[in-house]
DNA sequence: CTGAAAGCGCTAACAT
DNA sequence: ATGTTAGCGCTTTCAG
C-alpha cells in the first residue's frame, strides 16, 4: 500500500477552478489587491486557497517579477565562531523581510568563493552579504561583474561606486578604551598579539593600537607586537615571544578573543597567573569569553545588529533607496571582567 | 556618468540568435545531449556561450523541471559549535553534486521553525536536512505533510515509513570505551553530568553511562548523575554537586564537550586540579577541546561524516534510489588527551 | 541533425 | 469588478 504518486502541489491555476474565478483575480487575492472586489468573490477564492492548502510558488513567481526575494551570505568559515551572531542578526532581519537565504562557506579559498558566487549569481539571489576578510576584494568584483548589489561586512579597503556598501567597525573606539583602562590601572609596558599581517584588519587593529599607546605618551616603539595567528593554536610561542621581550610586558592586548584566549591557557599551562602575572585582553567578546575563569576583558562588537545594518542597507540597495554613500560604521567597546587587573609592582 | 541601466543577463535565446540556431540546439549543448550534433554547430553554440557571458537561470531551469537542486538545512542555533563541521560536511557533498543551499535556523521556537519550513517549502527545495533534536519531530511532520524528503540528524526517536531518513549516532560506544579508560586506571566512582532530561539524546547518553558502568560491575546506582544543560553555563553549581556527593566522584562525564569545559573552567576557579584531583571526559572532540589547557579527553563524533552521511541519504531519497530502510549510524570513539589521570589514592 | 511549439506557475497590462 | 493574454527562461516532445 505504497502511495508512490508525488501529489504535485495545486497550482493558481487550482485554485481560479475551485473558486470559479480566473487565475489573475486569484494572483490579486495573493498580493493583497482586493479593495475593489467585491466581497463574495474574495471570500471565495480565500476558501478555496485554504481548501486546498494553496502555496504560491516562489520559482514561479521570482522568474515573473524578476527578483528572488533571495540573498546570499557569503562566509568565509561557519565554524569562526564570530559569525554566529552576524549570523542571525542577517537572518533575523532578512526573514522579517520575506527574504530567505543562501548561506555558503568560501572556507578562505578563492576558487571555491568563485564557484559560489557564480551559483548564487545562477539563483538569481538580489543580493549578497559578504563576510570573508581575506576573500572579500575578489569576491565584491566578481559580484559587482555580474551586477549584484552587495555589502561587505568589516572590510577597510575603499569601496567603489556602484551597487556596493560596506559596514565597516570603528575598532579604534574600543582599542583606545582598553589601553585607556590598562593605563590607569599602571600599566606601562603593554604588548600586541596581532593577526596575520596580511590581513587588513589586522593592520587596522595594530595600527589602533599603536596610536592609542602614543596618545598615552606611552613607548609605542618598544611595545612589543607580536604576529599571531588570531586562533587559539601556537598562542604558547607567542606567550613565549612576550616573555622573553624587554621590557616585559605587564598587559597584552590580543587582537581577538581566540587568541587571547590561546594566550589565557598557555599561561594556565606555564602556570602564570592571569591577571596577577599579566593583563589580558580580547577583542570579539565571544560567548566563551565570559565563560572562562578567569573570564576575559574584551572589546565587545555588536555582531547582532552587524548582521542587522547589513541587511538592512543591503535590502536598501536592492530595492534602490540607496543611502548615499552606502557606508555604515559600529563601534567598539570595552567590556571588563577578571582578566585585566594592576601591574603587580616588581616592573623592573 | 552614472550607469544605472541594470544590464538583463543574457537569456537562451540570445545565445540562440547569435550562434544563428534555435533554442532547443542550446538547450542540447547546455546539457551535454551533444553526441548526435554536427560539430560545427556544437562549436557555434559554445563559442556564442563564451562571447556573451552565458549562463542559465537556475530558477527557469527549476520551474521547467519540477525539482530545484536546492536543499534545505535547518538547525537548531549556528552558534552551536557543534553545527559547524556538519554543516561543513553537507556542504560539501551538497556542493559537489550541483545543489545549492538554503540554511535557516530555528533558534530552538517552533514557530519560527515552521515559518522556515513553509519558506522551504515555498522555494520548492528537493531536500531537507534537519539538525535540531528538540524540534525533529514537528519538522519532519511538517515536511513530510508537504511530500518533502527528509533526514534527520542524531535523532534516536523511530522514523515511520515515508521518504524520510535518519542518520544516528551511536554514543554507547564511545561512552563504553571512555568508562572503560577510566576504570583501567583505577577509578571506581565516576559522575555524569547529563544534558536535559527533555532531550531524547540526553536519555541516550545517560542509559549509555549506565550501561557501560553496570557492565563493569560498577554501581550505578549510586553514581553522581546531575542534570546540567549542556552549555558552560551553571557548571559551578554542578561541579559542586559533584563534590558533596558521597563517595566523591575521581571522574566525570559529561554530556558533551561544552558542559565539560564549564566543569574544566569551574575547577580552575576552584583551585581543583585537572585531571589531578578530577578526571575529565566530554563528547563531541570540538575544536576547543583540544586547545584549553589541560587538553579534553573527550568522546569524538565524526560530524564532517555525518554531514556527509546525510547529504548522501538526503539525495539518495531525492533522486528515488531511496536505500532501504534510510538509517545509517556513525560511531564515536575516544580520543584521550591530557583531561584524565589515574586517581589520587585517598579515595575515601 | 535541428527547429517549432507547448508548457512549468505566476503576474501585469489591457480589455470588458 | 473580473477575465484574457502575453510573456518570464528554460526543456522537451514531435516534426521534419
Amino acid at each position: 500500500m505504497r502511495r508512490e504518486t508525488r501529489v504535485p502541489r495545486p497550482t493558481i491555476a487550482d485554485v481560479a477552478r475551485q473558486a470559479q474565478v480566473s487565475k489573475s483575480t486569484v494572483s490579486r487575492v495573493l498580493n493583497g489587491q482586493t479593495s475593489a472586489m467585491r466581497a463574495t468573490t474574495h471570500e471565495r477564492v480565500e476558501q478555496a486557497i485554504a481548501d486546498l492548502g494553496y502555496r504560491p510558488s516562489a520559482l514561479a513567481r521570482s522568474l515573473t517579477l524578476g527578483r528572488s526575494r533571495t540573498i546570499g551570505l557569503l562566509i568565509s568559515d561557519v565554524g569562526n565562531p564570530f559569525y554566529a551572531e552576524v549570523i542571525q542578526g542577517v537572518e533575523d532581519l532578512a526573514l522579517s523581510e520575506g527574504y530567505s537565504l543562501f548561506t555558503a562557506n568560501t572556507r578562505y579559498d578563492l576558487l571555491r568563493a568563485e564557484r559560489l558566487i557564480a551559483s548564487l549569481a545562477d539563483h538569481e539571489v538580489d543580493g549578497v552579504i559578504v563576510m570573508s576578510s581575506m576573500l572579500s576584494e575578489r569576491c565584491v568584483a566578481l559580484l559587482r561583474q555580474r551586477g549584484i548589489p552587495a555589502v561587505v561586512i568589516d572590510w577597510p579597503c575603499q569601496v567603489e561606486i556602484g551597487r556596493v556598501g560596506a559596514v565597516r567597525v570603528d575598532y579604534a573606539s574600543g582599542i583606545d578604551q582598553a589601553i585607556e583602562h590598562l593605563v590607569s590601572m599602571g600599566h606601562r609596558v603593554v604588548g600586541h598579539l596581532s593577526g596575520p599581517a596580511h590581513l587588513p584588519t589586522s593592520q587596522t587593529r595594530t595600527t589602533a593600537f599603536l596610536e592609542a599607546m602614543a596618545a598615552r605618551g606611552l613607548d609605542a616603539q618598544s611595545a612589543p607586537v607580536v604576529t599571531g595567528t588570531l586562533r587559539m593554536e601556537g598562542a604558547g610561542d607567542a606567550l613565549a615571544s612576550f616573555l622573553a621581550h624587554s621590557p616585559q610586558p605587564t598587559a597584552i592586548l590580543a587582537a581577538n578573543d581566540q587568541s587571547a584566549l590561546g594566550l589565557l591557557f598557555a599561561a594556565h599551562g606555564m602556570g602564570l597567573s592571569i591577571p596577577g602575572d599579566l593583563s589580558l585582553i580580547g577583542l570579539d567578546d565571544i560567548r566563551l569569553a565570559s565563560q572562562v575563569s578567569p573570564s576575559l576583558t574584551t572589546i565587545a562588537l555588536p555582531r547582532l545588529h552587524l548582521g542587522r545594518m547589513a541587511t538592512e542597507m543591503l535590502l536598501g540597495l536592492v530595492q534602490g533607496q540607496a543611502a548615499e554613500p552606502p557606508i555604515a560604521t559600529v563601534t567598539t567597546r570595552l567590556v571588563v571582567r577578571s582578566s585585566t587587573a594592576p601591574p603587580m609592582k616588581e616592573t623592573r
